[in-house]
DNA sequence: GGTAAAGTTTAGCACTGGCTAAACTATATG
DNA sequence: CATATAGTTTAGCCAGTGCTAAACTTTACC
């Protein structure tokens, strides 16, 4: 029956996309904190775990709980009571995320939303953005948007 | 000091970014259970729990965990070992829901995006997005795109 | 109507990501 | 150099979201 058939693959196709928004989630929080990190080596010199507190709106415990999984992970190096270094992977990951944020950004800020409205709605779309959304995006910025 | 402020500023809206974002995973979970229990109910006239959990591509279990949160909070209505039915309140969701995921994905296509992916991260991309920034994808569309 | 299959729920585990409060370390200042 | 302040870590709590295995209902079929 074609029209099961069908119906068969939309379903298929449906939870492989929320298992990919799931596995998003996942690396979501990771990316967070290693942008965040490396845009503070950039503005300052060094990434504390208060400032990353500060600016995520997260308590200090919070962020010494998750350095410690990035630890884990590879993506940070850090010394007890010290700042907050990121690895060669780490700063990988942070700049391919900074990268598509400003890609993301302005292609909103293109579109006619708000500055602010763009720097939010960026940041959360940010991480459920295929390679191939990611192009059209850069396409339709480089011919000059609207 | 400018600079400072400027500084301060800053850090304030990316945590509100921040905040947001994580108060919209709070709410995407709840918003993806009620768009697809409409959808089946649309289709089959009933959502079962197997099929949530097929579609979603989760354990049985966790579908009904999931589903006794939403009974709390008013989204949800079901009788144990019974189908599942949406309240006022759960219909509103979805609809809204629905509504937003079908300007999403339609934008995406109209962007140059192929149908598989433009599905796939409106999914994703759905929940993060403001009324302002749907209002200019919409505009887009309206315009006929690119 | 009894029984097998399908569907649903319960129980119990693990991990993540929040929090507060208390302890500890480093730094700056008198 | 002693001490106060700022920053960091630890400990212990809670809730959410996932899982498997086992128990229980419903349904379908002989």
């Amino acid at each position: 029956m074609a029209a099961a058939g069908k119906k068969m693959q939309t379903a298929k196709l449906r939870s492989a996309a929320f298992r990919r928004i799931r596995a998003d989630h996942q690396t979501e929080l990771a990316g967070d904190y290693v942008e965040l990190i490396a845009d503070l080596i950039d503005e300052r010199g060094e990434a504390r775990g208060t400032d990353v507190a500060m600016r995520l709106g997260v308590a200090n415990a919070t962020v010494v709980k998750a350095l410690k999984r990035l630890q884990e992970t590879g993506l940070v190096a850090q010394e007890p009571y010290r700042a907050i270094f990121l690895t060669a992977e780490g700063w990988k990951m942070a700049d391919d995320g900074r990268r598509k944020h400003r890609i993301v950004e302005g292609f909103l800020l293109a579109l006619g939303v708000s500055p602010a409205t763009a720097r939010i709605d960026a940041e959360g779309i940010e991480h459920h953005v295929s390679g191939e959304t990611l192009k059209a995006m850069a396409r339709f910025l480089a011919k000059g948007g609207g």
